[in-house]
Parts: C-alpha cells; sequence; structure tokens
DNA sequence: CAGTGAGCGAGCTTCCGCTTGACTT
C-alpha cells in the first residue's frame, strides 16, 4: 500500500516523516489552496450564497504535484490542522482530488501533537471531512467577503477612491481613533501624594507612610489651599498603629508564549514591530530551533514538560523544579488547540548557547524570550512574605501605610530578568497594634493624573486578541495594512490616526454601529460555533446578516453626503496664486505639499519630512520618504545625485525597522 | 524621480486567514 499524506506546511510535513514509514509519501498544501475570486465578489446571493471558488493562482504548482502523487497512491490521507481553517483546507484538498482522479480514496485525520502515539492512534481511527466544521469556515469567509467588499466600494463612492474596509481592520482602527479622543479630551486633575514618616518612643523609626485615605467628607485634596489645610490637621494629630499584618504570598509563572504575547514582549522589550518579530521567529522555525509560530495555544507537550523539568532540577536545583506539572489551558473563546505554545524544540539549547549565539542579532533577542518563557513557565512559584503596617489618626481623619515584600525564595524569577527590588521592611519586630506612635517628618508633592498612552504594536495586539479580533496569522498584517491605507501613522512607534482614518471611522460608525461593535465578531464566533457543531445552518447566519447589511447599504449608498476628510495646514501662503495656504495632501506616491485654492491654483511642492541626520555619503539631509507599496525609508535630499537609503533610522541601529 | 488632489464616469480599487519563498524598496 501506498499512502499519500497532505499537510499544509513543509515543516510539518518534515516532522512528520519522521514518525512515517517508506510507504507514506507526505506533501505540503501551503495554506489555503481554493478560495474566493479575488476580482470580484464572488458569492451567488441569490441562489443561496453559493461561494465562487476558484483555485488559487499562486498554489497551481502545488496542487498539480499533489494531484501526480494522488495518482501513484493507494489512498490519500489529509492530515491537516484540527480546527476551523484546517478543515476547509482540507475540504478543498478532497474536492480538487477527487475531481482530477476518480476512485480514490480519500481519508481524514487530525492529531494535536507530533508523537508517536498521537499520528498511530490519528491513523487507526481516520475518518471523513468534518462538514459542519468546513461549513462554520465557509460562513467566516463569506460574512467577511460580503463585509468587505460591500463596504469598501462604499467608501469610494462616499469618501475616496482605493480604500477599504472590514471586520478586522476597521474595527482597529476604531480602537485608535478612540483613544485618540481619550487623549484629547483629557483634563489633567490635580492630586497630592502625602507621606510620612513616624517615631516611637522617641528612638524607632518608622519611615516611609503613604497616606490612602482621608476623612470621608473630603477624600480628595484638588487644590493647595486644600492641601494646606489638611497637612494643619495631620499635624496636630495623635497617632497610633491600627493595623499589623504578615502574609506569605506566592506568585506562579505565566504561561509559554503564543504569537500575540511574544509580538507584545518583543515591542514592549525591544521596540520591535510585530512584523520584525515574525520575520525572526519564522527564522529561527526554519531552522528548527522553536515550534511554530503562528499559535494561540498555550499548550505544552508532555515530553517537553518532563524534558523542562530535568533541565531546571539539573540547572537549578530540586527546589526550582514544582511538585506537580504545570499545565495552561487556553482559555480564549476562539480555542483552536491546533498547534502547542511558543518553545523551543530543545530545552538544552539554552539562550546563551554557543549555538544561539551565532544567530542574528534579531534572531538571538526573540529566541531569548521564547526559551526563557518556556522554561519559567514549569519552574516553581516565587514566595514572600508581604507585611503591613497602617498607622490611623486618634480622631479618625487619616490613614497611613506602609506596605512591603521581601523574597523568600525566587522560584522562577531567577529567570526574570527585570531586576526587581523588593521594598522591605524591617521595623515590624516588636510592633503591636494600639502602640503610640509621633508624626516626625509628613512629605506632600503635587502631581496630576496623566492621559492614557496611545497604543503601540503591542498594546492594539492585546486589545485585538482579548476582543478575539483577528487571527495569530494576521495580527501583524493588520498593523501593516492600517498603515498603508493611510488610516494612522506611527508616530515614536505609536499609532495615531489621520483625518482620513477619524472620517473614515466617523462614517463607518454612524452607519454600520453592528459592524464596528467591538463585540460583532465575537457573535459572529459564537454562530459559527453553533455551526460547527451542527446546530445550526450556515446558511441562515449568513443570510439574517444579509438580511438588514443589504438594504443598509443600499439607504447609505443613496442618501449619506459624501464625507469630507479634513487636511493638514501648513500656516504657508502659496507661493504662485498668493492667495491660498499651502496644504499636505496624500496622493499614490504620498504625502505632498498643494494650494488650497486646487484647481484654480494647481501648485504642488515635495513634501519632506526632515530628520536630524546628516547623509552619510554626501552632504545632504537625511529625509524621511515612503515607497510606492506605502512602506517608510530613510533618503537622502540630493536624490537622484545621491543614492543613499536605509530602511532603518541611521546611527541608531536599534531602531525598528518600519 | 514625475506626479499625486477634485470630478469628469474610461477602468480600477476591496475582505480575512492559511502558508512560504522570491522579490524590491
Amino acid at each position: 500500500m501506498k499512502h499519500l499524506v497532505v499537510v499544509e506546511s513543509p515543516t510539518k510535513a518534515k516532522t512528520l516523516s519522521r514518525f512515517l514509514g517508506n510507504e507514506y509519501v507526505i506533501l505540503a498544501s501551503y495554506g489555503h489552496i481554493r478560495d474566493l475570486p479575488k476580482k470580484k465578489l464572488g458569492v451567488d446571493i441569490d441562489n443561496g450564497f453559493k461561494p465562487q471558488y476558484q483555485a488559487l493562482s499562486d498554489k497551481k504548482k502545488v496542487v498539480k504535484k499533489i494531484i501526480e502523487a494522488v495518482k501513484d497512491a493507494d489512498e490519500v490521507i489529509l492530515a491537516t490542522d484540527p480546527d476551523r481553517e484546517g478543515e476547509a483546507i482540507a475540504y478543498h484538498l478532497k474536492y480538487l482530488i477527487e475531481q482530477k482522479v476518480k476512485k480514490i480514496k480519500v481519508k481524514r485525520i487530525t492529531f494535536h501533537e507530533i508523537t508517536a502515539e498521537a499520528i498511530n492512534s490519528a491513523l487507526k481511527n481516520p475518518g471523513d471531512v468534518d462538514l459542519s466544521l468546513f461549513e462554520a469556515q465557509q460562513a467566516r469567509r463569506v460574512l467577511d467577503r460580503l463585509v468587505g467588499y460591500k463596504l469598501s466600494p462604499l467608501l469610494w463612492r462616499k469618501v475616496r477612491k482605493g480604500l477599504s474596509a472590514g471586520r478586522v481592520q476597521s474595527v482597529a482602527v476604531r480602537l485608535i481613533c478612540e483613544r485618540e479622543d481619550e487623549i484629547r479630551r483629557f483634563v489633567p486633575q490635580e492630586y497630592w501624594l502625602i507621606e510620612a514618616d513616624f517615631v516611637k518612643n522617641k528612638s524607632l523609626k518608622l519611615g516611609g507612610f503613604e497616606l490612602v485615605r482621608l476623612h470621608k467628607a473630603k477624600p480628595k485634596i484638588g487644590s493647595e489651599k486644600e492641601l494646606k489645610e489638611v497637612v494643619r490637621d495631620l499635624k496636630q494629630s495623635g497617632y497610633e498603629i491600627s493595623k499589623l499584618q504578615i502574609k506569605e504570598v506566592k506568585k506562579s509563572s505565566m504561561p509559554p508564549l503564543v504569537t500575540s504575547t511574544m509580538q507584545q514582549m518583543a515591542s514592549t522589550r525591544f521596540g520591535f514591530s510585530a512584523h520584525r518579530t515574525m520575520r525572526a521567529a519564522q527564522a529561527l522555525y526554519e531552522k528548527g530551533l522553536i515550534t511554530y509560530h503562528r499559535t494561540d495555544s498555550v499548550h505544552l507537550s508532555a515530553k517537553f514538560v518532563d524534558e523542562a523539568r530535568r533541565f531546571i532540577k539539573k540547572s537549578y536545583g530540586d527546589a526550582y523544579v514544582p511538585v506537580k506539572k504545570r499545565i495552561f489551558k487556553t482559555k480564549s473563546r476562539v480555542a483552536q488547540e491546533a498547534h502547542e505554545a511558543i518553545r523551543p524544540t530543545r530545552v538544552d539549547v539554552t539562550y546563551d548557547s554557543e549555538k544561539i549565539k551565532r544567530l542574528g542579532a534579531d534572531e538571538i533577542k526573540v529566541y531569548s524570550l521564547i526559551w526563557l518563557k518556556a522554561v519559567m513557565s514549569q519552574m516553581a512559584d516565587w514566595k514572600g512574605k508581604q507585611t503591613l503596617v497602617e498607622v490611623a489618626d486618634k480622631k479618625g481623619m487619616a490613614v497611613f501605610r506602609n506596605q512591603g515584600v521581601v523574597e523568600v525564595f525566587d522560584g522562577w524569577r531567577r529567570l526574570y530578568w527585570q531586576g526587581r527590588e523588593d521594598k522591605k521592611i524591617e521595623f515590624i519586630e516588636g510592633l503591636k497594634v494600639g502602640d503610640q506612635v509621633e508624626l516626625a517628618d509628613l512629605r506632600y508633592e503635587q502631581k496630576f493624573t496623566s492621559p492614557p498612552n496611545r497604543y503601540g504594536d503591542a498594546g492594539l495586539i492585546k486589545v485585538l486578541e482579548e476582543k478575539g479580533i483577528g487571527r495569530p496569522s494576521t495580527y501583524a498584517s493588520i498593523l501593516q495594512k492600517i498603515q498603508q491605507r493611510g488610516y494612522v501613522e506611527k508616530e515614536e512607534r505609536r499609532f495615531v490616526p489621520t483625518f482620513l482614518g477619524e472620517a473614515v471611522t466617523e462614517f463607518l460608525v454612524k452607519y454600520f454601529p453592528e459592524v464596528m461593535d467591538y463585540e460583532f465578531t465575537a457573535k459572529m464566533e459564537g454562530d459559527l460555533d453553533l455551526i460547527a457543531a451542527g446546530r445550526k445552518k450556515w446558511l441562515t447566519v449568513v443570510s439574517s446578516f444579509w438580511s438588514w447589511f443589504a438594504p443598509q447599504i443600499e439607504k447609505v449608498l443613496g442618501s449619506a453626503k459624501r464625507v469630507k476628510v479634513k487636511v493638514e495646514k501648513t500656516g504657508e501662503k502659496c507661493p504662485e496664486c498668493k492667495a491660498g495656504e499651502l496644504v499636505v495632501r496624500v496622493g499614490r506616491y504620498g504625502k505632498f505639499l498643494a494650494c488650497s485654492n486646487f484647481p484654480e491654483c494647481s501648485y504642488t511642492r515635495e513634501y519632506v519630512q526632515k530628520t536630524k541626520w546628516k547623509c552619510p555619503e554626501c552632504d545632504g539631509e537625511v529625509i524621511v520618504k515612503k515607497t510606492k507599496k506605502g512602506r517608510k525609508f530613510y533618503g537622502c535630499s540630493n536624490y537622484p545625485k545621491c543614492k543613499w537609503g536605509s530602511w532603518r533610522k541611521p546611527r541608531d541601529l536599534k531602531e525598528q525597522s518600519d
């Protein structure tokens, strides 16, 4: 018997080949092979929303190779991932195979980890393609197509040509716009930090107490006048110790990394963009150093857990190995446990080993995160002693608190690279509640509340993931897309909406609040789960969406006014007509300066974003430019005389590249 | 390495999610 096994990735194929004998041929489909057409809607709405699938043009060679292999085989086994998208790939593979080769047996197997036991058990119990699960994917695909290919043309008509909208990207832009609104609306609130030191018996110093509670009638100090009154009262009060507490505390380590958390950590720790992180992870994956890097599962294989425990015991000692193996569950509603968490394939290849040191700088950094988080996740709890002392005044007006933690056992924090100082309290011995103390010193400092931060890659991905919007394979590309469309820009690595982004968001929120709702995806996922469970028909889900969406599209097409997008003004007079003002416009090739009196005056000039750097190759200046695809790069102001250019910030190679 | 925009109404743009190379900028 000759068996053909088809999986989605060549690396998975290679891994499988280690477990299967010569009678198995293993090929990869390289992801999806059939999809809706790109140039048209491709959904026959009047005919039961029938999707008009076609073979993907860039997969023709791959498919041909698979078909050739099918002809030589006695049976075909589809072993794509056990999730919605994996089932769809299997469905379409089966479709194409049965169309081209008659009388071939096509089986479907699934497994959740690539081990001999899992594979053998799957091979012993083959099934068929799960049509319900496939239909859930089909509903997802058709919904996304309808939303995207109906809303986008609406924007072409009502805002500007070439724009796009979609279930994921439009909500991502909305998040950025609303954060910007919050920042604009923000009014700083004044408050005062009050600290005090006390003494007991004129000699025992008790320092570093913070005022945590003030008289109920006046809980907050909002001005200097109020502060003065409070300080005067506090200075006249008598004090006693009102609370003493010593508590054992422990902290367990966090789960190993998944795509989103890896992108977040690399962003906050190294300033990497999500895209840059994925590039490094892809390289590590291809070198066999880490498991698959597009995953939302925190599960670790039993084999790795055993190896990690042995490694921890050997390297750090028995105390660092938890009694029970630590098992993590993926809590996401989407819970598609197709893969493992991202972990080193071999725990003994440490992040500072010779093998890793020879890699590129980005790869070393990303590998370090992956290795550390995976190993830490299997280490024993951190243990500490938390002490708490409270001092209250006798009139019941104020409470001061001193809280500190002393480390008893470092546990997983032995590998915690962010040196964290514990605040220690040494004077707790010998104190008791009711002890009289005197105020020794009172300090105060004026503070203002600060506005929320703009989103960076890390923050945005975190929110998207929490809301179930987007998938591990798409986080990085979503962030790229919304920048390419000109909806948002990065400033100091953080997202700022453009006038275009704000105009489009306002338009969509006004007319399509349901689609722009942060819960839209979550509701859709709920329906998809029902379809997968066979409790709802895919057609019902799609057509009930269409029944309100289609009329709304028609209505807005007819009634909505064209949106005026604000322009950025420069304050500079037009040198040609002397009447208009120069404004920043965004065209196909990026930003440019133009006269506000267009079309009466057609003066234009290049928009130059200057930087602080000089060109390293001539006497020109380094300026920021954009490629036709919208990617930012650094070039010389003397172009085309000087051809110097760079993706990275010059003389600061630590900065991110896009 | 010129040219972009607005609106003429020619033909075109657009979604999300799964994969890797082969390509510049």
